[in-house]
DNA sequence: CTGAAAGCGCTTACAG
DNA sequence: CTGAAAGCGCTTACAG
């Protein structure tokens, strides 16, 4: 099959190109019988406009770009990354605007990519995740002037838009909530250390637990995996005072968690209280279900792609807080006993 | 920053801007010194052949699609799609070739998206996955002689090549093996009714079942949710013969399958042995660890990836068998008691 | 309001 | 082995 063109469009109307590219794409020039009539053949023919072409002149490549920098091991697990496209595609799709995901390696890899899809001119903008502390990606897409919205902060996002969440609240409200309990030994299982918003959650946690004055609340890293959680709260719960409460940083940690005690012969509130960050379908498949600080990952992958086109029209950068993570207390958390 | 062009390499080369091009793809036509002073230019200022560009003079715009039609909900549940991506993106990364992905409502959809990806010339070939019986997209892709490779079959693949696994294989394995147990009760909860691998495991489960001479088996279709396997776990045990073993088309609903039976106090495998298609991480996160069938699923997208890369290089299309699933015995099957 | 033309940055026959 | 030129399908000033 042979690809309409706007010179078949022209032909059939008895127009030149110049008029189909006017009429096709809402600028003056062409009266407004013609461009119905012209419009009224592209969708006949059912005429695509050819995106080379059309980047070529100058235009939006009408895509933007995702690069994932994480291990395909934890990918596959996180349902925050697809629940975050999810979000992301509902509102590029609205406006014909596709998305281009990578997945990296690392972050010089991750770079790379950047400064390709610039040289190639292949996406108009991108959105960055798991933002770093002095993250070295911020200055290159500075550089390069491409379009960014940066999905974390606030803080070591350069003059890049961003969109964010306060954790640290989140966080604050998690605690005060397990010292009401009458929890007294809390510890955490956190994310990656150098990430941002697991220094922002452990600085949270750290200064929560002084004001509550709860001696013994300590983080331990972990790398989001179900092996990783496992392997922390083994040893949390093998430590002669072992803590009555864990907060973790994802839901996948968490129920790697709940099964380590349940393996342990520890009962589940009753020894030890369990809250997950993330509130995905898996923390209700589990039983008891995790009491999780949940919110709307979609609503916040739509916001992130929405201020991203918005800089590609031409807007300034600007920082959006997204709603923060509320707490829903289920069947993991109880007074200790 | 001004994008280099193959014009300022020219410029600083002394040749033509056909040198370029010829240097630069390895084509005949310069000689090596020249294609190697070329290609130091080129690296040296960072130059990244504009794509648009590219693939407007008719060459391929280096880039795949992948339309994936499930709703939001289960798609962030799904460990398999995120798996299959990376494996994908592995094959892809390496040729240089991008991904793009669009999450789409319905089979209509789905189908525009092709077509309009077709017009825009967008990509240069698709992925298909969940394959139907008598599935619309086939004849779409054929008519429009879009290189697509079909994931999943065999058959209903029309003259489509196609990349697959022997699900009834599978499935025959498992239920000898429950059936070895002593179990004479196996029910199963399937995926969608209309998949073609749901059909395929769904008639080789009832083949099995008469060989075996059990005579209560029976499928109960589901969506691959939580919610969905919970709904039809509840059911099956509350039935007045219920069963002694469940298989479940998916991981996340054997997971709500067995926090349903620990909430209705079956002890499991004691009362209750089920098994898990798909064994993503999450089957060894639950207690007891899930036993499951399992096969390489980012192998299964690297092949489909290379398959499409091979079609999109003038290969003739033509099916690939990718290996059986297997089953790992865990902690959750076991004789009937 | 409309048409003819240049130009985006490549690739690829076609001459020398 | 190399250069000059046409062409891919659009967009967008520039004339009429």
């Amino acid at each position: 099959m042979k690809r309409p063109t706007i010179a078949d469009i022209a032909r059939q109307a008895g127009v030149s190109k110049g008029a189909v590219s006017y009429a096709l794409n809402g600028q003056p020039g062409v009266s407004e019988s013609t461009r119905q009539r012209i419009i009224a053949i592209a969708t006949e023919i059912g005429f695509n406009p050819n995106s080379a072409a059309r980047a070529l002149s100058g235009a939006p490549a009408r895509a933007i770009g995702l690069a994932l920098c994480r291990p395909a091991r934890t990918l596959g697990m996180e349902p925050f990354f697809m629940e975050l496209i999810s979000g992301v595609e509902a509102e590029l799709s609205a406006m014909s605007f596709a998305l281009t995901l990578q997945v990296v390696a690392n972050a010089d890899d991750e770079i790379a990519v950047y400064r390709r899809w610039w040289g190639e001119r292949r996406v108009d903008g991108v959105l960055i995740c798991d933002l770093r502390v002095d993250d070295p990606r911020v200055p290159v897409l500075e550089e390069l002037q491409l379009p960014a919205v940066v999905i974390g902060g606030p803080g070591h996002t350069g003059a890049l838009a961003h969109v964010w969440s306060d954790d640290a609240a989140a966080l604050v409200e998690t605690m005060e909530y397990l010292a009401a309990l009458g929890h007294r030994r809390i510890a955490r299982v956190g994310g990656m250390p150098g990430l941002l918003h697991t220094e922002t959650r452990t600085a949270a946690f750290d200064a929560v637990a002084r004001r509550l004055g709860l001696a013994e609340a300590s983080t331990i890293g972990a790398d989001y995996s179900g092996e990783d959680g496992t392997r922390a709260t083994r040893r949390l719960l093998s430590s002669p005072q072992r803590p009555t409460a864990i907060v973790y940083d994802n839901d996948v940690m968490a129920i790697a968690g709940l099964a380590v005690a349940q393996e342990m012969g520890l009962s589940v509130p009753g020894d030890l209280s369990i809250v997950a960050w993330d509130d995905s379908p898996l923390c209700r498949l589990v039983h008891p279900a995790l009491t999780a600080l949940g919110r709307d990952i979609p609503a916040y992958g739509s916001q992130s792609a929405r201020t991203l086109l918005d800089l590609i029209a031409g807007a300034a950068p600007a920082g959006y807080q997204a709603e923060t993570a509320r707490l829903t207390p289920r069947g993991t958390t109880a007074p200790p006993r």
